[in-house]
DNA sequence: GTAAGAATGAGAACTACTATCATTATATAT
DNA sequence: ATATATAATGATAGTAGTTCTCATTCTTAC
């Protein structure tokens, strides 16, 4: 999705819920958008710029998950990373580096895609658990750590 | 397994690796064993009685992890949860229930984790990954939320 | 038993995150 | 355009979960 149309779901969201679109929060955005994985507030923070207080990052956060805009992912090494959520991005998965904790989307081909949805319902099902999401990950050492 | 057999595997693999199997370590082996699911440092405070100083705990839950007797789960809301390593309890999935962060395990018959083994090789392969392992969770409410 | 090394307990320290509150920016009304 | 109300921000203090330090106690090998 380009920039400028995400930008405009993103405001669009927020002022129906009259929630400010400044300009803190679109450079957060922004940031998770040229991402190619769930990022750290420390990351994120590197990634803004260091000026933009770590408290305020917080707390954009914090009002980008309310709104739905943003996802925490908690799958590495216990530190909250955040990603644009899917109605934004598409349903994805995450590749998972077991050595540095990196985080990379993967985009999953939808017969694929498809087929892991039937499984999930097999599953659950099994258990008397009717399912509302599926997260999936694949772990292994990412290219750096290889 | 019945709690014997799974304290001798326990015994024998510390043993390897001279590390004391210790009455307290004994106690979050055992704790962690009667769970249904993965176990915070709180939670397993709790079981295993308040005497055993937190500080202990932790240093306990990290013994156990180097030698891969427990394994971290990070998938809930940030807090981190320990559970016997796969090679004591065979490998498994999870349910983790959104409202309130509670995990379940779910074992997922042979025919189904297969599919599953052979879904994760196609989808990794198309990234050129090669994947160690995975991890499948599936959400909702748990049958306490619902 | 004694000596050496390992485990434990008490508490300090650290890190990721959250709350507070005074200041600044923005939006709406006039 | 100015005034007023409200929302967002920045600085900083506070909290929760976890790790570190070190003195003491328990185990193991001799
Ligand atoms: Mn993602
Ligand atoms: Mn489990
Ligand atoms: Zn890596
Ligand atoms: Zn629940």
């Amino acid at each position: 999705m380009p920039i400028h149309s995400l930008d405009r779901d993103v405001e669009e969201r927020l002022s129906d819920r009259d929630v400010r679109y400044t300009r803190g929060r679109r450079r957060v955005v922004a940031a998770l958008h040229e991402a190619d994985g769930p990022m750290s507030a420390a990351e994120l923070h590197g990634k803004v710029g260091a000026d933009v207080p770590l408290s305020s990052l917080y707390r954009t956060l914090a009002v980008l998950e309310e709104t739905e805009v943003v996802m925490p992912h908690f799958g590495a090494r216990g530190i909250t990373r955040y990603e644009l959520a899917e109605w934004l991005t598409g349903h994805h998965h995450h590749l998972v580096c077991v050595d540095c904790g990196t985080v990379d989307d993967i985009n999953v081909p939808p017969q694929h895609e498809a087929a892991v949805r039937v499984l999930v319902e097999k599953i659950a099902a099994a258990a008397a658990f009717s399912p509302s999401a599926h997260v999936l990950e694949i772990e292994g050492s990412c290219s750096r750590c290889r």
